[in-house]
DNA sequence: CAGCCCCGTGTTAGCGGTAACTTAGACTGA
DNA sequence: TCAGTCTAAGTTACCGCTAACACGGGGCTG
């Protein structure tokens, strides 16, 4: 150990090829050990192992990739990392990527920038991943990844429509997304059924997919039930849209009595306001939100919300990745949402 | 393109070669372009250039590997990343990565599992990362990744005492962090300008490092300010843990004017727990928090908290790492954190 | 104008694996 | 007993790229 610091050059790690002398094999003989070839005898096999523990040898990624033209190593190029959605999407993949023997590298950028995105992918592409999850909820950015997916097997984890164009059907290109539709449905019957007549709608920034996505979903769900759609408003999904969003609410004329919010964050500030201009929730006003983010059960009051499963729909990206790699056709995949009431939802008060 | 498909056997990608029979050159020229070396003449370097984007030619990641040993890749260990804390950190790292030309390989592993970590870094070393950071905070990781410190430079994103081992001292193994004493002592004199006398603190879960430090320099800073330590309560970071220790803490005998809570997170859950009681923070009561994690800027009241700069966290990560790829060793980092004052702290109640 | 250096380019030899084929010996069955 | 298998190993030929060296020709020096 101490001759390998003092020797003049760095001695570079064992190679299989060393690892073969000294067990006096052929280095084919020590592959065949290290992958689990059940064809060879016991007693080899015990000297190799042995080798290669005295000699501390790790077989090369690259030479591997190189030779098998496989990675295992699945690239995932995440926008806006900084909110709880995106940021739990990648947890969830990373967890199953690894689970199923896959490793993941990644890629933040930031949202709209179709170039990074580009840039990102093709990195990815050059690093020869063998799957690509795309997790993004604006147009450039999916159709950056849409041409990519012509080289490799991809899985965009994205709502709203993606129009299956010749690309997206020649090529491995899945959309997987929890649905959000039905989170709304979730959440407006909901509403509804508490008696509730006229739904607010604080809704995310424009050209965010999953903002679109809740927004429509809104106005249909709440046209359909045969409801009242309130007024709309828009923010950026931080808290302090929600809370100047909620001032706003609060002194409108004449304001509905449930507002349901995009995200948890903004729901977050619109509680705020509105404890502020001294509504009380969910007496005179019922508040939901969306993602069940970290915090939102201890809200003043614990927000009613939808919960997204992460982690589930890591898994099903990694099914649908592996599916395609091996050569299946996949379907598009959408999970269900869950609902979870708490306290900030209760009936309107008594009408007029 | 059409021909592409039809072929019978699928035809694998340009390389290096094709490029050079398609602009009537030697591969090794091919190369010298693709790598900017500027003995090139232009003429050729056009034609070459012509030839690539006609070809679509990538350059194949796993033979430039092979073929150089480094990969400009970095791996990084995460422990626990649904916390604000490691997420955070991780997204630093991404981008300082590749805005130094890096690509970073990711792996979450569970709170403590020192086998997952081990795994972890040992697929790291296979997979050739140039660098490795560890954002960890417990004491099986760290001396999963100490050990890895031979093998390639590691940068540890940790607090407290990482005591230099031999190992520590041969290898390229450097610590950074946020400095959490400082972020303690902002708090500890913000509150005692106000004129509090005595302060509590809600820690973190035993066996986390950022926890034990804040813990730690809780007492230290509120000793040597001549304050009375108030009683401390342990919860787990979760907002459902502070909730709980706050109906503790607010029908203790006598409560202290002022709660330290070792993450915002916690803070909230006690913001609830207050306000449940009857007590008004801040007229009763002042409550700091640590991270400014997003939504702490809007919870009811906004909350004082410690910011961390996490982008300049991970900025420092990559420096460090490069530095310790080209030979330098590296000195230990610690960042300066900031108080961030709200509306959750205020003046204590005038001492009868 | 010989000698030198430098420039643009080509040639060769790996990097560390895997796949596919080959070989030597043991075992089988007619 | 001998062809026919089967088994456990060895041999060889790449994978796609880069590093190091080789080489011819033009410009410079003395």
């Amino acid at each position: 150990m101490a001759a390998d610091q003092a020797n003049s050059r760095p001695t570079r790690p064992p190679a299989l090829r060393d690892v073969a002398v000294a067990a006096g094999v052929s280095h084919q003989t020590v592959s065949r050990v290290v992958n689990g070839n059940p064809r060879v005898l016991p007693a080899t096999r015990e000297r190799v192992l042995q080798a290669i523990e005295e000699l501390g040898y790790r077989r090369n990624h690259a030479a591997r990739a190189l030779a098998t033209s496989r990675t295992r190593v699945l690239g995932v190029v995440v926008v806006n990392t900084r909110l709880y959605g995106p940021s739990g999407t990648l947890l969830g993949i990373e967890q199953a990527a690894r689970q199923a023997g896959y490793w993941v590298s990644v890629a933040s950028v930031p949202e709209g920038d179709a170039t990074a995105a580009r840039d990102a992918i093709g990195h990815f592409l050059d690093q020869g991943v063998d799957g690509l999850a795309v997790v993004a909820q604006t147009e450039p950015v999916l159709r950056a990844a849409q041409q990519a997916a012509g080289a490799c097997p991809t899985v965009l984890v994205t709502s709203g429509p993606v129009e299956p164009t010749d690309a997206t059907t020649r090529a491995g290109l899945v959309r997987i997304d929890i649905d959000q539709a039905m989170g709304v449905g979730l959440v407006v019957s909901h509403l509804a059924q508490l008696g509730h007549r006229q739904i607010a709608h604080l809704a995310g920034p424009t050209g965010n997919l999953h903002a679109q996505a809740r927004l429509e979903a809104w106005r249909r769900h709440v046209s359909t039930a045969g409801l009242t759609l309130g007024p709309l408003l828009q923010g950026d999904w931080s808290a302090a849209s929600g809370y100047a969003l909620g001032l706003t609410w609060a002194n409108a004329a004449q304001p509905p009595t449930a507002v349901f919010a995009a995200n948890d964050t903004m729901a977050q500030g619109l509680l705020r306001a509105l404890h502020e201009e001294g509504w009380e929730v969910p007496r005179d006003v019922s508040v939901v939100g969306f993602d069940d983010s970290p915090g939102t059960d201890q809200t003043i009051p614990p927000l009613t919300t939808v919960r997204q499963d992460l982690e589930a729909l890591g898994k099903a990206c990694v099914e649908a990745l592996v599916g395609l790699m091996e050569g299946f056709p996949q379907a598009g995949v959408l999970l269900p949402p869950g609902l979870v009431v708490r306290d900030s939802t209760a009936r309107p008060p008594a009408a007029h």
